[in-house]
DNA sequence: GTCTATAACTTGATAGAC
DNA sequence: GTCTATCAAGTTATAGAC
């Protein structure tokens, strides 16, 4: 095996952890390539689209490793409660230290060109956001819960993004039963 | 009244507008002092910490309005569930096109130096925070609700963040009540 | 209070050798 | 596939004139 895309997944790497920490704009190439152990212009030869290029690829292989754990997620868990609880999980995994890697991506939208932006936004709906939706959808049919799927979705993933692996059941608990003293 | 004042609240707002769209490393004082319409070297009498001292400023200026638009809110409201829904109307106020000027006061919180971390983090937990703990430590009390202040007060923030203006009812609802079908 | 001028440096990106 | 060398343009920040 040629130690090609050794490097290119070791550059994916290190952006992606500069991209965690200080999001989009503040990223540097140079860095980057000083982290991997390369000089700059190697950069070009593996993404030649330069910074953007690189962020394609990161949010690319972020959404598909993400659409993968939601799969998985909803096919591990037996009831509809336990899938909420699988996908909570998920979620929490993902958060970072202040702001989650999604928030990342999602947030330099805005800062990338239009083809961009259409690619990416249009598979994090259709990998990450539309099984959720169909899993809510479902669940309406079934009578485990009621109201709009889109709006139980919405909801349903802001409230796992201020979850931690501690309170995940707690978390699914408020969602499904409110916080209303009974 | 000088002209002071009113230059110093230009930047503000021009910095204010530049971090909302590329948060802090994306912010570029020359595109600050050219939208207010003077040199950047000027920046540096209203702001002599540069970049850093604006940030702060803005920051301070953002969490002072909020801690006034909460205790606005907790106040007009009659019952707990009017304050409820005044909250998350003053949540949705606040959330710009992708993200938050509230999330993007807390992201810049790892770039900035430990003075200005601790100044700013302790006065949003104060401020901004505080009086939601309090709010739902007395909700408890009365048997409103039940479960850990804290734990509710995350919750319900992170919820919160992803309503709307139409379905700030609908949000408060499902908070309290549960999506659970009934 | 605002300016011109400038220092010192980093950025993304390219050309071309090996 | 990686390198050296280089580019134009950007960055924060300061000194000193007016």
């Amino acid at each position: 095996m040629s130690t090609d895309t050794d490097t290119r997944a070791q550059i994916m790497d290190a952006f992606g952890e500069q991209f965690s920490a200080t999001g989009y704009p503040g990223i540097s190439l140079l860095e980057v390539a000083r982290t991997v152990g390369i000089r700059k212009p190697s950069i070009y030869h593996h993404f030649p689209g330069g910074k953007e290029d690189l962020y394609t690829a990161v949010a690319v292989r972020f959404i598909e490793t993400t659409h993968e754990r939601i799969t998985e997620a909803l096919a591990e868990g037996e009831t509809f409660e336990d899938r909420l609880k699988a996908l909570v999980r998920v979620s929490v995994e993902h958060t970072g230290a202040t702001v989650s890697f999604e928030q990342r991506v999602y947030d330099a939208l805005d800062l990338v060109s239009d083809e961009t932006r259409e690619r990416v936004s249009g598979l994090y709906v259709g990998q990450v956001l539309d099984p959720v939706v169909t899993l809510f959808t479902e669940a309406v049919e079934d009578g485990h819960v009621e109201g709009d799927p889109h709006f139980l979705t919405n909801a349903f993933l802001h409230l796992a993004r201020g979850a931690s692996l501690e309170n995940a059941g707690a978390t699914v608990d408020l969602f499904l039963n409110g916080a209303r003293a009974r």
